[in-house]
DNA sequence: AGCTATTTATAATC
DNA sequence: TGATTATAAATAGCT
């Protein structure tokens, strides 16, 4: 129905092809709205374009999941069904993964494990050595920073000790002196179980016996400002 | 396009409506081959006559299912039942558990610890230290349950020693010993690992070395059948 | 169900 | 794209 008549095969013309698919699909749709309201049918449409491009068509007196559902009463195929099966698969699948590592889990906590042999005890015992010593190794980097940062503080203290000695006549100085030890107190015990390492770290470098005992004196910017929130 | 020009409103006549429906429903299903011909379009289109009786055309390219699942993909609409999002949910619930699990998995076994800071550390080393704990103990029930078998089989072992002892002179008897002796060497050997805490066990127990070094011996049906597959 | 006069859809063209 | 138009196709009313 046109100038001319066409054989219905694929239009090799890609620009030609898309005016047409353009136009044809707003017959259907047109003809599919009219059969719905002449005689009182429901009707869905569903076109894709080969450029993806998607329209749709459904009566107005019913929905898609409606037309859907009664297509499976009548036709018997089954269009949800295998989806649910794929996600039960999936859902079982990853259930018994989650199982297997809630075992592991309680295992390497230390429960649940009354009925086991003793290879897996081993195998377990191994595991936990394996993490108790990576666990080791981060802890002392802990402490190696921690060393660091100390030995640091105690060479500032020793130059501040020093320049504060040569002003020692000024009042104002000596005010601030007491105000910086009083917060230093404060911070020796915020250390908790790492102040004996800063100790260590003091005898190590050698420092004498009263500048050890000033750790982290005169400090009023954190050199190094991130290592507080990972404590 | 007819003998004359027709409303398009709701046809009247059954008969009629019924007539233009079947000769409607065929056009369309026609033009809906066409065009996924020409124009490499997929198609669905699924209608229902009033009377109920349904007709279907999905392009052969492909099926109903894929159609509706792209469909869902570009409209955002959801087709699939409450039921799918149910399973969906729980999917999601299910896979998250999991990363957490794998996570606490992989920290306990020393694995991607880089990132922690001490505190998430100290946890750690809290349950490996509480699994390790439970382990050790485990494992030493292992080993009491090995001494009191052992100490068993001493007592055995002295308690036959002394009937052979009643009957030396029996020469089928010696022949006996020898053969049951060779058994013992097998045996021991696959004890394996805890050979050495039988020889504690037995000196334990404050028996002569000379029966301390017979572990096993004479033993023709095991005392704890179950024990052997556990190790 | 067929037929056919007529309307409608659309291929070609601009 | 969009409009036009000659023509093919669909179909309403009839048998």
């Amino acid at each position: 129905m046109g100038r001319g008549k066409i054989e219905i095969k694929r239009i090799e013309n890609s620009s030609n092809r898309q005016v047409t698919y353009s136009k044809r699909r707003n017959g259907i749709m047109k003809k599919a709205k009219e059969i719905s309201v002449l005689c009182d049918a429901r009707v869905s449409v569903i076109i894709f374009a080969s450029s993806g491009k998607m329209q749709e068509y459904c009566s107005q007196s019913t929905t898609l999941v409606d037309m859907l559902d009664q297509y499976q009463k009548l036709s018997g195929k089954r269009i949800w069904d295998p989806k649910h099966e794929q996600l039960d698969n999936e859902i079982n699948s990853v259930k018994k993964q989650n199982d297997n590592m809630q075992i592991e889990l309680r295992h390497l906590k230390g429960e649940d494990i009354t009925t086991l042999n003793y290879k897996d005890l081993m195998v377990i015992e191994e595991a936990l050595e394996n993490g108790m010593s990576a666990l080791k190794a981060k802890q002392m980097e802990f402490v190696q920073m921690m060393r660091k940062h100390n030995e640091m503080m105690e060479e500032e203290n020793q130059t501040l000790h020093f320049k504060l000695r040569q002003l020692h006549l000024d009042p104002m100085d000596d005010h601030n002196v007491m105000e910086t030890q009083h917060n230093h107190h404060q911070q020796h015990q915020a250390a908790g179980m790492y102040s004996n390492h800063h100790h260590e770290a003091a005898a190590a470098a050698g420092v004498s016996s009263y500048e050890a005992q000033m750790p982290f004196a005169f400090r009023v910017q954190p050199m190094q400002p991130n290592l507080q929130e990972r404590f």
